[in-house]
Formats: structure tokens, C-alpha cells, sequence
DNA sequence: CTGCGAAGTTGCGTTATTTGCAACTGCCGT
DNA sequence: ACGGCAGTTGCAAATAACGCAACTTCGCAG
């Protein structure tokens, strides 16, 4: 394993924090300035980072252009964005899509509500597995085998008083959630959103993305939020459709 | 400077094009692949890529979660997202949001058109300074010797019969735009799109970025383009006051 | 205008890190 | 069961990274 690049690497989410100085990147690091010198020079080559006319460091366009690069390319993303952005139209609400890869559940695409309330999550974190709609729907689909591994390795972190603590209450979960075709999150990741999810199958059949609403229960009570449900369904089979699935 | 570094951005940008296996990889970078995998090992545990379950290597969630977090915390673009939001649906072409760093003209947001025409530009590219009404708008903001300076420095690159072909032309077009305001582009990148942009003020009075629409002209002619002016304006002017410009 | 201090940069010797090789392992298709 | 392909590991050689210390540059204060 490589230093080098791991360094490198806590540079980049230095930077993500904000602006930094080349003794305040150093510091943060622990090594010798010079060191963080030389690996921000090949990161400024490369358009990771950008140094503004007063010395600062900031994070550069080309982390911008790959990442976004990268996300084009995800079939589903595309395929989801404008039922997506018409579903966020529709209800005026916060969209997400997400999918599982390699043990997480993971963010990639996001849709804002038109509310002022800003919900805390971005486009590449990792949704808690125990106590996320979209992350329900995914686990849903795996092989019984699968879902018993996932479930036995999760931390049941609880964070609210409905939030899933254990590995049986949430299997009986992803055994309705693969019955009935969508999820809910009523207040167990914060504890004043609700959310619902809903499946994305390709010409497969299986699941490779979930959709869902979020909504912060003063903008609309608990009740309401499962009234969205049907255009949920709908823009999930309508994305579903366009990535091939037959049914 | 660091040739690891620089190998390890090598191997993103390869991962940009696509997932690769190891040996691929190593072929590209014309290293042994044992060198390649002890970096894909760092940059795996950074979450910057991604293994699939058959070992194929892709870019992974922690890049977007970098490049995401870093474009929320550019001011301008959380202050601009919502009105240029209300730009996009009113008009429904693809709208852009650019800023100048560094020398360069880099877009840092985009809403895409909902026709079915794709443009080809992405979050995190360069803008052409000498045939985008983006970089003709935040170029006009400099003092005269920095344009002059730019002016200098670019390459004319001819895209279309239209493109401006040298910096005498270069600069008295950015003259014009400082009188009226707004720039255009006139198939002087895409032969069959045309562009109109607006700059985006702070409290200091300075233009900190540009807002612009983008038509390929089968969807309207370079005449109702024209018409979005008012819009556009109107947009730029509101996210100038929430960024806190007097005027 | 001059001097001081803070912050970034460069040259250089040392050495820790990385590198490539070769051999090993595990998997898939025949 | 076998052969080949792709990824992984141990090891010795040497390159590339490291930290130091001295140098430069810039901004500010006297």
C-alpha cells in the first residue's frame, strides 16, 4: 500500500473541508511542508487542486470533471434523471437515487426539495443500512444468504426511537419490503423525515437502483408522505421501463 | 513533484473512461501491475475506487462525495442553484453556471435542457475562452491589462465559421459585453447552438461567476434566443442580490 | 524606505518506500 | 482433472520521496 497516495488522498479531504495553507496542510498531516508540497504540485498538474492567487489551496475543477464523468456514465443515473427530476417537479419534494455496490448503499444522484429545509445528505455517502428507505430496498433483493450476511454485519447504531436494532427485526423488514414493493423510513434516521423508496429493476429483473422521497414532517405529516407513494411507483417503473425490464 | 501521485491520477482518469482490470491498467500506465495494484489498494481504501465482484475497477463513492461536498461549499453555487433551477424550467433549455480560476473558465453547475438533445459539457470542464458567452462574460469583468494578458495567451482554435479568430477581435467583443452586459455565442462553438450569458455580481461588484442558456438551434432559432435575454437577466440579477450586490 | 517576520521554494544527502521480478494461489472453462 | 488466466505475496535492489536547512519572496510596521 502506498503512502504516497494515501497522503495524497488526505490532502483531497483536507481540502474538502475548505481553503487551506501550505503549513496548515502540513500540519494537518504531520509531515514536513515540503513533503505536502511536492504531492500538491502533481495534484495541481492534474487539476485536483488549485492553488488562488493568495496561496490557498482548494480543491480543482478536474476532481469535478472526473467525478462527474464517472456518474454520467452509470447507465441507471441517466436513465433515472428525468423521471427523477419530474417526480422532484411533481411533489415539489427531496429525490434521490441510490444504489448497492460492493457492501454499501451509496448515493448517486439527488434532486433538492423547493423547500428552504436542507436535508444532509450529498451524492456519494453511504446510506445507513438499517435505517434508510432506499437501503431496505436494495438489501430486499438480494439472495436470503446475502441479506443474513449484510444483516449480521451491520452496527444497529440507533438513531431514533423507531430505528431498527437487530439483524432479525430488520430481515423481517426486507421480507416485507421485497413483498410489498417499496419502503419506508417513518422518522428512523432522523427523527423528524419520512421517507419512501421504491425499486429499480433492469432487463434482468434484479434491483440495481432505488428511488425515494424524503420529506421533513413539517413540510408534510407521516400520513401524507405515503399518499406520494403511487408516483413513486410510477417513476420507479417508468425509469425501470427505460432500463429494459420487461414487467 | 511525485510520481506516484501522478501515476495515481493517471489510473482515475483511466477509470474514468470506463471500468478496467488490473492487467489493463497496468498496460496503460506501462508499469508492472504490481505497482498498480498497490495503488488501486490505497485508493480503494479511500473510497476513490471501487472493485466490482468481478474484479473489474471503477471510480468510486468517496470521489463523489469529495467533489460533491466541495461544490456545496462554493457559496455561489448553493446561492445560484434554486434561481437557476426556476431558469431551467421556465425555459426548459439547458442552463449553465461558470466561474473564472486560475486563468481558466471552469462550469461548476449545470441543468440540463429537457429536450432530448444532449450538449456536450459537464461540470467541471473548461470553457473555450475565446467562443463561450460564459468566458466572454467573466472575462470582461477583468482589467484591462488581464485581458489584454489572456487575450494573449489563447490558442484561436476555429470551431465554426463564427469563432473569433485573435485577440484584437477578442477584446473589443469583450468590450462590448462590459457596455451591454451580457455576451452571446452565436454558433461560435457548435455550429448549430447558440448561447447567452449573464454575470453574476457579489457585494464587492465584482462578476464572481456567469449564468448561461444554451439552444441548439433546431429547437430555436438564434432570434428566440435572443427573446430568453429578459429571463436570463432577470435570473443573473436575482442571484447577484442573494450573493449580496447592491445594484 | 528599510527591516522584520511569515510563508513558500529549492538543493541535497539519507533512507524509507516503492518497484519489478518470480513464484504462488485460486478460479474458470475445457 | 487440467491448463491457463488474473490477481496476490515475499523479497532484494534502487529509485523516488523525505526532511533538513538555507534561500527567496512578499507584506507589513516602524
Amino acid at each position: 500500500m502506498s503512502q504516497t497516495v494515501t497522503r495524497a488522498l488526505r490532502l483531497l479531504a483536507e481540502l474538502g473541508e475548505g481553503e487551506r495553507s501550505l503549513d496548515q496542510l502540513a500540519e494537518a498531516l504531520g509531515v514536513h511542508k515540503t513533503t505536502v508540497l511536492r504531492l500538491l504540485q502533481s495534484l495541481e498538474e492534474g487539476r485536483f487542486v488549485h492553488r488562488d492567487a493568495n496561496y490557498r489551496y482548494h480543491l480543482g475543477a478536474g476532481l469535478f470533471a472526473l467525478s462527474s464523468l464517472a456518474l454520467e456514465q452509470r447507465g441507471i443515473r441517466r436513465t433515472a434523471a428525468p423521471h427523477l427530476a419530474e417526480l422532484n417537479a411533481a411533489t415539489g419534494q427531496t429525490v434521490h437515487l441510490a444504489a448497492y455496490e460492493g457492501g454499501e448503499v451509496v448515493y448517486i444522484d439527488k434532486y433538492d426539495s423547493r423547500q428552504p429545509v436542507r436535508m444532509y445528505s450529498r451524492i456519494g455517502l453511504r446510506a445507513s443500512l438499517h435505517c434508510t428507505a432506499v437501503a431496505k430496498v436494495l438489501l430486499a433483493d438480494l439472495p436470503p444468504a446475502g441479506r443474513r450476511k449484510v444483516a449480521a454485519g451491520i452496527e444497529y447504531t440507533p438513531h431514533t426511537a423507531n430505528t431498527i436494532t437487530g439483524p432479525k427485526e430488520l430481515l423481517a423488514e426486507l421480507e416485507q419490503v421485497a413483498a410489498q414493493g417499496w419502503a419506508q423510513d417513518h422518522a428512523e434516521h432522523e427523527a423528524f423525515i419520512n421517507c419512501v423508496a421504491a425499486p429499480v429493476r433492469d432487463a434482468s429483473g434484479r434491483v440495481v437502483a432505488a428511488v425515494s422521497i424524503s420529506v421533513p414532517d413539517v413540510v408534510l405529516p407521516y400520513e401524507q408522505v405515503l399518499e406520494l407513494l403511487p408516483q413513486l411507483l410510477a417513476t420507479a417503473r417508468a425509469v425501470s421501463a427505460d432500463a429494459g425490464a420487461t414487467a
